[in-house]
DNA sequence: CCGTTTCAGTGATACGATTCAGTGAACCGC
DNA sequence: GCGGTTCACTGAATCGTATCACTGAAACGG
């Protein structure tokens, strides 16, 4: 049988002291040095560590922070998730990791789930940015998001994606192309994503013609829009609004025994550690992903810690030039 | 300012009944059809929502279901991960996510610490199954071994690593190598891993040369051991211990201008999506993801519902031959 | 030497549920 | 109409910690 757990009472027993002096001494605080050294000889020797669950309910605090994914189908976001989950620990923090599945009814539960679970903070990569529960859900507790501003939020890592978008169109008319057929994804598909609009906006500007076709997440869903498109009409390029989209466009293309890019150039959107390893590499935004993990847990520390100062982190694209994309005309 | 949440008592207090009968009637028990429907409604109306921290320390149980990892910078675990909390999910529960980094003393601390969180069960893909504490933990919460088997486990899904290396080892004999580097990572470093023995005992059966490599965890890692090792003494054929390895020996030979499998043959272990997409595509021993997923989550599930009988799953190799491997000789 | 701070520690209560033992009423068969 | 069940519900204890309001003693400045 397990041997139950020792309480702070019985640290406190051991002690001669009262459980309220423990729980000081054991958080450092309050309590002279002499009586912290007793307490901590006496918990480790009788084996004792805080429960978490008693601590959280007494404090309201849990050492946790909530990471609200948008869809960990795309292989970039379980990149950031992982990495997010590991800055975390480095604060002695854990991440609670709940994934919306592209489904902007799940996000809103999951979100409202993690501030029951008493999360000390939550970092999101809103698939509907613009929806009203954000509002109450940023006045009751500290939310970084990451990706796609949200109003009221504590801190956010945003990406330039008008300038991102320009860079890849930009390569690709100095490449010859007119026309771009733009895939994206369901978890891109809120009408007003900023994203959406700097690619009309930006492709106007240069005189680009565009068409976007929206895909179902994940590899599988990326796959099938990706062989419809290239065996009804045959584009010059297609520019994958994510890495993972663009995966599914070579998987497409080996299947109809196109070539990437003779028959059709792909440029990607993120840069996954797999990209490079493709054949030919991927031509790719790099939103660098290090950088944004670094930049969002330090964010939201700081506002779980208490910190106040809203933070707004801009994080400036690179183009990856690697040969998928072709010089044509 | 965020209104306060309503507690049972208020529910209570509308309806003219205990806190007693309100939790009862909440979770469906002992009480009256009647009485359930007007609590439901007074609970509704005044938005309550039972506080899931509250409820585990009266309780002992949480709903979450701790997964600890033994490195998720390996893709093919990541996708396990995802899997696996999605699956969990379904069966409202959750899934608390640790990643030990390949450091077995990480592994100990963070296992601990999921039991400390009263998660109702834990998923563990163990970095040291030989360790002496799962027994302890095994007392005291349901533990569900993944690839390895670990003494006292609910349950357990294995591999049978036996065949699988068989298969392998076979398939390269069948094509004429007969002397093979095998790449493993310090995630399989303990010294008497059955996958390991088999190696050795398979290879001394089909007569073939065999010299294992161990990598540092991560993509990062594989790549440059791979590319000492591909520089100093250029070996026939590689088995990589796991796909994300393999996609480190890609990358080192594409930066040393080796062509696979021209100059050097590949062989994976896993199956990770992204090796059908590679080129040439990788030649794997998949073991159905999937299945492992819908094995894992079924029987932690059972066993944190109080099921009592232990089970065990193995499960199949298949090989998937994808031209990653040369004909030589 | 007095009044005020500071220090180290105490006792009680709060956090918000679950759960156990018990209670009165209704119902049962005989 | 009586002992025994069952039903629907109540009251109180419990889970293990944090925290608030105090308290007695020591330290301090003038």
């Amino acid at each position: 049988m397990p041997r139950k757990r020792a309480t702070i009472r019985e640290v406190a027993q051991a002690t001669g002291l009262s459980p309220a002096a423990v729980s000081y001494a054991l958080r450092g605080l309050q309590v002279s040095e002499e009586t912290m050294e007793r307490v901590r000889a006496a918990a480790a020797e009788l084996g004792y560590e805080a429960d978490p669950i008693a601590r959280a309910l007494a404090s309201g605090r849990t050492g946790m922070i909530g990471l609200l994914c948008g869809s960990l189908e795309d292989l970039w976001q379980q990149s950031l998730a992982v990495g997010i989950s590991r800055g975390l620990r480095e604060k002695d923090r854990y991440a609670l990791i709940l994934d919306a599945v592209g489904d902007p009814a799940r996000e809103r539960a999951f979100a409202q789930r993690l501030r029951d679970q008493r999360v000390d903070g939550l970092i999101v990569q809103p698939i509907d940015p613009a929806a009203a529960f954000w509002a109450e859900l940023c006045e009751s507790l500290p939310v970084v998001a990451i990706g796609d501003s949200i109003a009221g939020t504590a801190g956010e890592v945003v990406f330039d994606n008008r300038r991102g978008v320009t860079m890849a169109l930009e390569h690709l008319r100095d490449l010859g192309h007119r026309r771009v057929t733009v895939l994206t994804s369901t978890r891109a598909s809120t009408p007003d994503r900023p994203a959406d609009l700097h690619v009309t906006a930006e492709a106007d500007r240069l005189g680009l013609d565009i068409e976007v076709v929206t895909a179902p997440h994940g590899l599988a869903g990326a796959t099938s829009a990706a062989r419809d498109l290239l065996a009804a009409r045959r584009p010059s390029v297609v520019f994958c609004f994510a890495d993972s989209i663009a995966y599914g466009v070579y998987a497409a293309a080996q299947e109809l025994g196109l070539s990437v890019p003779g028959d059709v150039s792909v440029m990607g959107y993120d840069d996954h550690p797999m990209s490079g390893l493709l054949t030919p590499g991927l031509t790719t935004v790099d939103w660098d992903i290090d950088g944004i993990v670094r930049a969002a847990v330090r964010l939201i520390s700081a506002a779980a810690d208490g910190g106040t100062r809203r933070r707004r982190v801009v994080q400036a694209p690179t183009l990856r030039e690697r040969g998928s994309v072709a010089r044509v005309g």
